[in-house]
Order: structure tokens, then C-alpha cells, then sequence
DNA sequence: TCCTTATTGATACGTGGTATCAATAAGGAG
DNA sequence: CTCCTTATTGATACCACGTATCAATAAGGA
């Protein structure tokens, strides 16, 4: 599986565009999510911060983690393990993989996805504006490890 | 929206099959289920439970979602408020649409997704086992009374 | 360098969900 | 129908995840 990543330059931008100050605490989150392939909670982030950054508070990382989200920058996966872990938002590439035997999650082309919604929004008659696709299996790497 | 429902006979008699004990619990949340066009949590459920069986405990009530989801019964609905609701699962038809309007759930064939499944499991090399599509929007009766 | 104020960290709190365990009731055997 | 075994239940305590509060800290402009 292909480490698709971001750029944490890019990050701190937006958030300093937004109006927000830039401070130590998001630099150190940002880098976390930046080097994970892995879907994180805000807890599993908090202990990685603290290890570089031992007085990092709980409440702190949930709240950058509302504060990214919000500005859309990290996306919540909806899994087996619960609902409460992001990954990177990737523009272009919104369907997410993930695997369930080694838990990296990837990103897939989403051209598929816009013309199923077209499908589904003439045979329906509803009006669909948002959605939401996971998908979940075997990547290619462990199917090979068998 | 056209209100889709299932049987509890049929329920009681998945739990009668699978070896377990029918009660008069799960008869009253059966029954709860199969009157809600909304998807319910199991908090809703012990809401309206206790209007006609006032003692029902809620662990009961949490309990009995575990078990008529493992069976395939009802389905986990992921989202705008949270990932804690329910509805009641119909076979052929796993496409679910909600609206952000009137709450209601609708069911979507699911065909388009099958392919959009097969189409991404080529273009990436994965085995994909599982899904989770959820659609958002305004349904056909709230895009009306604008 | 100082000052204003957003951000932080510590703590307490709230909600959704689970473990425990004695009491209850399903339902098969006699 | 009655008894007996045991799954199920209800009450309680508990835990995990997330949020509100508020004094202390640190960004960053004047």
C-alpha cells in the first residue's frame, strides 16, 4: 500500500489563514498525522504528543482535532473500531479503504462514487448532497502474506 | 417517502432459531423498530419502551441492539448525530439515504453499488469484503415543501 | 518590551455504553 | 400443570470518550 501523505507546511498554513494562532501543540499534531498511515483517535494522538511533549493536555488534542476537521483537513472514519479516528483529507481521492488485517487505510479514486450518486439521485428522487463510503477487505499487500 | 417495514414475526422467529429464549422485551422493541420510519438509538428505544413497560432496564435495551445486530437485523446508521443509531436491516436494499430535513431513512437499491465495488476492486488491487455508503441530502417530499 | 487575548492544561463533569450479580421468567422434562 | 434448569433481566456500579470551566501561559501586534 503507497504512503499517500500531506504536507504539515500546508496545514499550518490554512490555520494561520483562518485566523487562528500557530502554536507548538498543533505543529506537533500535525506532524503526527502527517507521518501515520493509520486512522488516529484523539487519544492514540494525545499518547504519541506526549512522548515528544509530556505536558500536552487531553482536552488540547480534541480540540485540534475539532478545529482540523472543521476546516476540513482530516476526515472521520467510520470502522469496525468505532467511529472516533481521522486520517488526512485527500482532495480528488475520498474513498477510503481500509484494510482489516493490517489497518492502513487508502485513499481511491472517487470518480465512481460522483456517478453512483447521479444513478441513485435520478432513480430516487431525493436530492443528495453528502456522503459517506468506506470500504473494508484485504488490501493487496496482505492478500499476497497469506 | 414511501415507509418501508419489516415483519416481527419474522424477528422473533431469527431469535426463536438462533437458540434464543423469546421474551417480552424483545417483542416491545421489535415492535418499536418496526413502527419508526427514524433511525433509533438504543436510548430513543428505552424512551419509548418504558411508555408500555415501564421496569424495562436499559442495559436490556443495549443488550437487545447487540444481539439484533449480530444477527443482521438492524443496521448501524453513521451520521450527522453520531454513530449510534439503528435501523432495521432490509436484505437487497443496503443503500440507505437519510434526510437532513425530516430525519427519515430511505433505502436505495443497492445494484450501483455492487458495481462501484467490483470497478474499485479492479482499479486497486484490494479485496473488498465490506461496505458502509450512507447518502445525505433532502428527500423527494422536503425538496417540495420549500 | 509590553499588552491583549487566543490558546493551553488541569480538573471536573456529562453521556453513551459495559460488567456484575442477584432476582426473574422461559420453556423443556416429568 | 408443576418443577427445575438456566437464559434473560433490572439495578447498580463502573468505564471510556468527549466537553465545559477557568486560571495560567504564550502568540504576536503595537
Amino acid at each position: 500500500m503507497p504512503g499517500k501523505t500531506i504536507n504539515p507546511e500546508d496545514w499550518l498554513a490554512a490555520l494561520d489563514e483562518s485566523g487562528f494562532r500557530v502554536t507548538t501543540v498543533q505543529e506537533t499534531l500535525i506532524d503526527i498525522f502527517a507521518h501515520s498511515e493509520y486512522p488516529l483517535s484523539a487519544e492514540q494522538a494525545w499518547d504519541v504528543a506526549r512522548q515528544s511533549r509530556p505536558k500536552t493536555g487531553r482536552a488540547t488534542v480534541y480540540r485540534m482535532f475539532e478545529k482540523l476537521e472543521s476546516l476540513g483537513l482530516i476526515r472521520r472514519v467510520h470502522g469496525y473500531e468505532g467511529c472516533s479516528r481521522f486520517v488526512p483529507t485527500l482532495p480528488e481521492l475520498m474513498m477510503l479503504f481500509i484494510c482489516l488485517y493490517c489497518g492502513r487505510a487508502d485513499y481511491l479514486d472517487s470518480q465512481p462514487l460522483d456517478n453512483l450518486i447521479q444513478q441513485s439521485e435520478l432513480a430516487s428522487g431525493h436530492h443528495i448532497t453528502d456522503s459517506r463510503l468506506q470500504l473494508f477487505g484485504a488490501c493487496a499487500d496482505c492478500q499476497q502474506n497469506d
